[in-house]
Formats: structure tokens, C-alpha cells, sequence
DNA sequence: TGTAATGTTTACCAATCGGTCAAATTATCT
DNA sequence: AGATAATTTGACCGATTGGTAAACATTACA
């Protein structure tokens, strides 16, 4: 007989963690392409290569599918901001943050979409992280720009807005993946957009950010 | 007994007018807000204030609702790109861009995120729109940006990727509103955060591309 | 190897989905 | 006013939704 399910995490088997990993790997997909709403257990467990209730015995609901997923991708996802230094060069942190943040954004478009499906709806499954952990992250970060800023090293901005228009920049390649390639046709359609992006916007940044030409 | 359907365009009622205006205002919020597969007739009658059946009765499908949508606001929404003048100041130009973008995404966030779920998805239904009148549309502005950039007037770049990154910079602000606020949190709860936005764009985009700086 | 715990499947459920139909109601025009 | 066309509604349909129950199969461990 079955254990209830709510006893499972004191032990876990190795079945249960590959099954697992095959789920939320199914998930990422599924979630990541349509929204959460729009997703269909039934979609999942195709994907997955398993059947509905066989999904059901390790996830008891499609939410905590949805919420085990977030969980697991939250933390990587804002590691290249954890990454950004106040001892370091600002030129060279921010030429390195947008670096890594593209990368993610060609190597992780998923991960990206997910959090753009929940945002754009409202954000409501991931509220209290967005309030919570995001928020300190970046009030922290923001604290580093704004003494670079003070110290003269990057131009005098608004250090959320600076955050705010590198996310959008990057996570754009992913989250608008479709419309990028339309617009920019047949002649692009290999990675070299991201090469061509990261040029674009090192240039874009750390020309609009450098204090040296004449500033009130 | 009720024409075919098929026959109503060729003559309007005021009643058909009124009514399909509402309808299409109703589905902008929830299609927007939710998605295409995470919205509902039922919830787009709710909010209209009509039975589902009578919703039917103006249009046959949910996805006429959803193309009658996108053609209404298609045009609309590329009324700031189709303004960008070759003849103007390109300073100018892009820092007047970058403030209609920014309007549009403080007065109609709901049409940005009914763009931004559709591509966000993968663009099933406005595949053609993409790959059409908005291609050609960037393909001709961004040969007057490589007109300026040739005759110096600013710096080097991909104008594709000057576009992209005035449209997500702008667009964040409609689609990923729920995280800007949480981020920002309370002191910046008012719609001020839009003019320190416009502002930190105007300084970025403008210091950006601006050619006197050292360059190769 | 036996047995208890774990894992999987088939059959099913009530609720909701997009959409239809025919009857009832309202507006329009002579 | 009366007839006709336009509009609205309640009842309903089959398909799909998230999720359950219980029988069945497999694994792990003494």
C-alpha cells in the first residue's frame, strides 16, 4: 500500500528522484511554453513519458508541480546578479553581468519564459518571492550602483531603472525569441544574434554609463 | 430569424457596433491578462456583461475574438516605429521613440501584454503579422539608423538590436509591471517610476549612441 | 525468498471547456 | 400597429479539465 504522499520527502528513493527530475524536466517545457495556465497535466505527463496519475503520485497537484519548479529555478536564475561585485571594475561588472545574462538567455530560454508567463499574469504563484528574496537582491545591488555612481565611476542614474533595462535587454533574446527571429529573418537564424547582441549592448551600456563626456 | 452570420459585415447595426466594442473591450482584458489557452469565454462574457451565447452571436469562435483583437490594435501599436522620421535629428528621433514607447506602456499596458503573451507563447496565431508588416517595418527603419550611423551622426551599431532594446527596455515597464512594483515596493507605488524611467532611458540610449567618445 | 513498501495503471468522477440550438424577446421599418 | 429582421437567453452537447480509487505490478530488504 501506497504511503501518504505528504510522508514521501523523509525518504526518497532513487526511483523518486529520477522520476521527479523527469517530471519538472517535462514541466520546464510545458510550463515554460504556455503559462500555467494554459498547461495541461495531461501535456505534461505526454511529455514526461508517463501517465497522468502516475504524475499525480509524485506531484500531488499541478500547482505543486508549477511551485517545485519555480523553486528549483529561482536560485540559479538570479545567480549572475548574486555574482555582481562591489569591489570590482564597474565597467567590467556590468560588461560581465549582461555577458552572463545573455548567456542565460540562449542557454536557459525556458527558465526565462517561465518567469515571463507568470510575471506577465500577475505574478500569482511567485508574489512573496518577487517581494521577498528578489527585492533585498536588488535594494542590495542597487546600493552598489548608486555608491559607483556617488564615487563618480559610472555616470549619476537610477540604479533600479539600470537593473531594470539590463534584465529586459537580455531576457528579451528568450522571451521574445519568435519575434527576434522574424524581424531579423532567415540570415540570422544561428546563434550569431547573441554574439551580435552582446556587442550591441556592451557598447550600448557602457557608452551611456561612462562619466567622462560633459554631464550637469 | 437571424442572418447568417457570414452576411452581418455587410451592414452594421448600432446595436452590433456597441456591442462588439464592448466584447473586444472585455476580451482585451482577459486576454490579456491571461493568455489565449488560460482565458475563457465564460470569464470574457462575465467581464462584458452579456451571456456567453449572446458573446457568440458577434463572434462565431474564441479565436475570432482573440483576431479581431489583434487586428484592432496591430496598427495602433506601431503607430510610434512608423513615426521615426529619417529626416529628423536622430537624438531627437530615438529619445522621442523611447518617450511614446514609454507612454504607451503607462496607457496601455493591456495591449503590450496581449502582444507580449502571444510571442511570449510563440506567436500561434500572429506568426504572419511578425514575419510581414512589422519585419518590413524595421527593415526600413533601421536602414535610416545605418544611414546615421554611416554619415556619424551616431555611433556604429545593429540598428535591429538598437530597436530590440528600446522596445524591451519600454515594454518591461507594461508587461513586467507586477515585478517593477514589487522590486520598487511602496515609495514608488504612483506612476512616477514612468518619468525615472524616461529619464534614465533618455541618458542611456542618448550617451549611448552618441559618436564624440573614443571610438575604433 | 517472502513480504511489505513502493510504484504504475485502468477506469472513473465532477467541473469546466468551447460551442450549438431553438425558443423567446426586442428593435426596426412601413 | 403589425410584420419582419435582429438580438438575447436557457438548456444542452461532447470533449477536456484536474484529480481520485482501487486493483495491479514492481522493488527493496529482512
Amino acid at each position: 500500500m501506497a504511503i501518504p504522499r505528504a510522508a514521501k520527502t523523509l525518504r526518497r528513493t532513487r526511483i523518486q528522484e529520477e522520476k521527479e527530475e523527469q517530471i519538472l524536466e517535462a514541466a520546464l517545457d510545458v510550463f515554460s511554453a504556455r503559462g500555467f495556465r494554459g498547461s495541461t497535466i495531461d501535456q505534461i505527463a505526454e511529455v514526461a513519458g508517463m501517465s497522468k496519475p502516475n504524475l499525480l503520485y509524485y506531484f500531488r497537484t499541478k500547482e505543486a508541480m508549477h511551485r517545485a519548479l519555480i523553486d528549483r529555478v529561482l536560485y540559479t536564475w538570479l545567480e549572475p546578479l548574486r555574482a555582481f561585485d562591489a569591489e570590482g571594475n564597474p565597467e567590467e561588472e556590468i560588461r560581465s553581468y549582461i555577458r552572463r545574462k545573455l548567456e542565460m538567455a540562449r542557454d536557459f530560454p525556458r527558465e526565462s519564459r517561465l518567469f515571463a508567463n507568470e510575471v506577465l499574469q500577475g505574478a500569482p504563484h511567485i508574489e512573496d518571492e518577487l517581494k521577498g528574496p528578489l527585492k533585498e537582491l536588488v535594494d542590495e545591488k542597487a546600493e552598489v550602483i548608486r555608491a559607483w555612481a556617488k564615487s563618480g565611476k559610472i555616470i549619476k542614474c537610477d540604479p533600479y531603472h539600470l537593473i531594470f533595462s539590463i534584465w529586459s535587454t537580455t531576457q528579451h533574446y528568450a522571451d521574445f525569441d519568435v519575434q527576434v527571429r522574424a524581424v531579423l529573418g532567415q540570415e540570422h537564424a544561428g546563434e550569431g544574434r547573441f554574439e551580435d547582441a552582446a556587442r550591441f549592448l556592451e557598447q550600448l551600456f557602457i557608452g551611456g554609463l561612462r562619466p567622462d563626456h560633459s554631464e550637469s
